[in-house]
DNA sequence: TTGCGCATTAGTGTATACACTGGAGGTATG
DNA sequence: CATACCTCCAGTGTATACACTAATGCGCAA
């Protein structure tokens, strides 16, 4: 059991079945239902479906029923715009922070790392994840990285739309390479851009999996 | 009365209260305590308490004590490099997006008040706000909205830490009249670098009022 | 006197009961 | 047959009771 309070275990589990997609857009969030579901009571549910609204993942439809937001290509364009303000700045300032030999350290991980064999896209993402957690700790600045951690909530369901291919994971993985470098370098422009490229190709990515899937 | 809910009342009043400096930073904020003196039961309070968590306004100390966060210099200076990355990009989208008309007038309206006396201050707070609301509209953007709303709240304890004085004032009428402007034309660069002067020359005074204050 | 351990308690976490309201469905009437 | 109103109910909002835990204070011993 990770979760002591069942509120946060309840709301861990919503939010874990909204970006799966198991609870899909538009599913309507009952109190009792979802708490007898999860086995918990409604008040600890209650507050799992507040904190839901206020991550953006659940909306009031209205003043009786809460319903699970939708989320489709313009979302993603819109998120991708929060993104690339909240990333840019977080990696020019852990440009001007940052433990240099962390990110050195990483920037060769990132090189070391082999994508071609499906079984190592686990250890890239928990690369990524390192490297995000890294970056936070860097930038020291917790309204940015409040406001990224809801951000990624919400990545995860474009991740979730669109699956990423493999030639993208390895171009992923190099452009990581060049920010954790630059950041590594004390080059605040140079993480400032190599991150607007590699949200730039991300998102066009995102974008095109999500056409190509919607054209079959 | 204006909110329905009692836990919303409860919410609005802390963040207020907080927001105020009537409860300091370092106040326990117990649940019997608070709901007894708001006059609301414990179920309320908890959210609104759950809320001012989810908001950084308070934390949890222990897993048994809440307090009210924080909040000194260092602090401003990290929310303002939050600030300038969504503020910017929302310049930056309102430029694009925004209807030129509006903020041609809210433009000529920046231009058209009065600072010079002390009753025209709310109207000018006022003026801020409807242009903040305008361009809240225009960038269409629910994530990049969201993550400023709360940057916008813990401003205004900045703000209550140093008084804006009446230079102040007048260049800040200025420089939103600049950047209304900008998004007017429809120039997304102008607009952006015309809100980092903004944010810069107001950072730079609260930061200043504050020194002052710190001295005397 | 100081440190350790136990009992007490204050305060949170959860469950549940009650109140109220908005909406759905049925019926009656034009 | 359509529409308007009335009734009923499902579901939220709030209050409160119970459970559990961590912190505090007291006592005892070294």
């Amino acid at each position: 059991m990770k979760e002591m309070r069942a509120g946060d275990r309840a709301y861990a589990t919503l939010v874990s079945e909204i970006q799966s997609g198991e609870l899909a857009p538009g599913t309507v969030l009952g109190e009792v239902e979802q708490a007898t579901r999860l086995g918990v009571s409604r008040t600890p549910m209650r507050e799992a479906i507040g904190r839901l609204i206020a991550d953006g993942l659940a909306k009031q439809q209205s003043p009786r029923t809460t319903v699970v937001t939708g989320f489709d290509a313009a979302d993603i364009r819109r998120l991708f715009e929060a993104r690339r303000a909240l990333e840019e700045t977080a990696a020019r300032l852990g440009a001007q922070r940052a433990d240099r030999d962390e990110f050195a350290s990483l920037a060769a991980d990132f090189g070391a790392v082999q994508v071609s064999s499906e079984t190592n896209i686990d250890e890239y993402y928990e690369l990524i994840r390192r490297f995000d957690r890294a970056l936070d700790v860097a930038v020291d600045n917790s309204y940015l990285v409040s406001a990224l951690r809801v951000i990624r909530t919400h990545l995860v369901r474009a991740r979730q739309l669109a699956r990423d291919n493999h030639m993208r994971l390895e171009s992923s993985v190099a452009e990581h390479r060049l920010i954790a470098e630059a950041i590594a370098a004390g080059d605040p422009d140079l993480a400032a851009h190599a991150t607007h490229v590699h949200l730039h190709n991300a998102l066009t990515s995102i974008l095109q999996s999500l056409a190509e899937g919607a054209a079959s």
